[in-house]
DNA sequence: AATAAATATTTAATCGTTTCAAATATAATA
DNA sequence: TATTATATTTGAAACGATTAAATATTTATT
């Protein structure tokens, strides 16, 4: 307490050298000060007592069991004690730390997790729904957490999963080049069960996935039947594994065919919008007509329509000059200006699966062995691509 | 001990009487036992004593302290140590509770929620993006429940985040009729940071919000200056404010033109795809091209796809026979087979701003008072829209 | 006024880890 | 062999609530 003023003192001329690093006049003086407190706290652990039941018990002349007894809606208060130590705890601005309040009784919720790679990619989402929906049927709830392509955000979303007692941990993991598994390693040690949405080398997990290879192969040799020639594999964001099985499904599918592969039919353009139209725009203008490939393998839906939309401004049309084949088969996919032709994942299925092998795990007292279950595809014909008979 | 065995014994009884309800030959015997025991357990409550650290300790000769060494990492303990314990944890399963361990320390680890209404709507997870890359900045992890339009997952949610020790949440509230909202009241009660993205009646907040009523007007107040006299609003989803408000500012830009509102001008389609599809079919198959409207604001974006589509299939065009207005400015509204006139809401900045909120509350020592953020929206006129000059 | 019954409150044990100083075992050195 | 340094392990005290059992207080009943 007394250091506590003390803090607060030095803080008070502290402030008056950084006060201009303030956020713009958004609090008042009180709140300056508060504000810094905190911030100044988290950065050199200057460590603030929590205030506990106790606290708000003392203040308020009661017992700690009382104090609980209101937070917990018992209906044996009194009310005049109930008020005062509403009071109270409004005055300390007392918040009862969650994790100690269950520690006792065990809390009932059960819950599960995801790690995605992407919360605005329909993929991801679509599978996060599946593992929702059947979760659902077992009792339990599913929290969504979004690494966005960045690996210290995966490691930090297992870590937090495992210590809030959230059961299990669905995971679409990052592997980027070799690969950090470390934190992968730690829920081995500490038994959490997870399921992995990718192969991961160097680690014995459940895992469900889909067959990306089969699938490029599929869409290629499609292609290849109808004539096609000059196919190029516009590929995705490079640190993901998906993209690169998907090129080498492409790369595969020649070998198996009278065309030769050669490394200039893969072309990173990314996935993002911005990114990948301003790729293919530049893809095209940087090289004169007569070498336009006639087919386009793309890496993803999403990616398909930017390409799509590029060709429009170029003038060329799909599927007539070049035909444009997509990846996932994304709701919308069908409503593209240019119906797309694509192959389509079982998302949903994907996500029930995993889900189904996690909660078995979370629920059994043996160790069970990892599971591996691999999704076939499938490539829906739309109208983005056409055959050529014409050699040229 | 003994009495786990008799409970086993009964079970054994049990199974020969249920074994058929097993999943398909998924599991060896022992494991169907164990399975069925979870469920069992489960089911009628029958509680298992927990494996604690202390019987690994017991069962490895060890102490609690060394096992909790070899949990954390620490390179005090001996290798052969290390992998007997290791070895024995793995025996028994042993899961350590994650809240125990994050009692002593207080884990370090600032985390945030959002409660969304539905992950596979994009306005949404931009929302959830806004408030992730908010977040970030100031060192806080963020995970995603998704309510999907269900009440009872939403006060699951909250009660989760709350007592999973995640510092504070952002909710999307779903208010059903006269709404239950205790389990924000309970919140409130334990002074647990959190900021709704609606208002809520009968609950002060923090609240960030877009205004939906005067976006709306904006629409309608376009389209009859276009000379459009037969509009109508092409309704969401019931239980939904977004819905309730958007009637509302519909039928409010009536009252400030020379036009009169009446409730056949509301048609309830829905906003998921099928529904809406057949809904728009249903409507425009069930009275004479005479009685079509000329105009038609819709709920959102999906929606208005969903209609744009069904329009196609009726061989009506759009705008030149009916003029078509969006809501939200989904990221490919601008990518639609007709490019869509829409309400761009902030999405982004909406999720920014409740964080910014959520978290000065979090890190506040004393109770702040409630703030009220209300975003404009925009009309952004594309071309699924067009003036009428010939009065008919 | 005495007693019983109903209400309200306190006490003390408990949940399952982590921590860390102290104890002990082991190896190195004189 | 005694001494010192180093490597391991132990064990009790946290952490911050909940809860059942014990106790105190108030109200009702005779």
């Amino acid at each position: 307490m007394k250091n506590e003023k003390n803090i607060i003192a030095f803080l008070k001329i502290l402030l008056k050298k950084y006060i201009d690093f303030l956020p713009k006049k958004m609090y008042n003086r009180n709140d300056i000060l508060l504000y810094r407190f905190n911030n100044f706290k988290n950065r050199f652990g200057v460590l603030m007592r929590r205030i506990t039941i106790e606290d708000v018990a003392k203040k308020a002349g009661v017992s700690k069991g009382t104090v609980s007894a209101v937070m917990n809606a018992k209906k044996t208060v009194k009310p005049e004690t109930r008020d005062q130590i509403l009071k109270v705890m409004k005055e300390l601005n007392f918040r009862p730390k969650g994790v100690a309040r269950n520690l006792k009784n065990g809390t009932q919720d059960k819950s599960i997790g995801i790690i995605i790679k992407d919360l605005n990619y329909s993929f991801y989402t679509t599978i996060a729904t599946g593992v929702a929906d059947y979760a659902k049927t077992k009792g339990y709830s599913v929290i969504v957490a979004s690494s966005e392509n960045d690996h210290e955000s995966e490691i930090k979303f297992t870590h937090l999963f495992s210590t809030k007692d959230i059961k299990g941990a669905i995971i679409a993991p990052l592997v980027e080049g070799s690969s950090e598994i470390e934190h992968l390693f730690k829920l081995k040690m500490i038994n959490y069960p997870f399921v992995l949405l990718e192969d991961v080398k160097g680690i014995q997990a459940n895992v469900v996935a889909i067959d990306n290879i089969k699938a490029i192969k599929k869409a290629v040799k499609y292609l290849i039947d109808g004539g096609h020639t000059k196919i190029v594999h516009f590929a995705g964001p490079p640190a993901s594994s998906h993209t690169e099985e998907r090129i080498e499904g492409f790369r595969y599918a020649f070998s198996e065919s009278s065309l030769v592969f050669n490394n200039d039919m893969i072309v990173s353009i990314g996935s993002r919008h911005e990114e990948s139209y301003s790729n293919t725009m530049a893809y095209f203008k940087s090289r004169p007509r007569s070498e336009y490939p006639t087919a386009i393998v793309c890496f993803n839906d999403q990616q398909a329509l930017s390409v799509i939309t590029a060709l429009k401004e170029l003038d060329i049309k799909v599927p007539d000059d070049i035909s444009i084949i997509g990846n996932d088969d994304v709701a919308y996919a069908k409503l593209y200006p240019v119906p797309l032709t694509t192959i389509s994942a079982p998302q949903y299925e994907i996500g029930r699966r995993a889900a189904e092998i996690l909660i078995k795990n979370i629920e059994s007292h043996t160790l069970l062995p990892p599971e591996r279950v691999i999704l076939q595809t499938e490539l829906i014909i739309r109208e983005s691509t056409r055959a050529i008979n014409k050699k040229d």
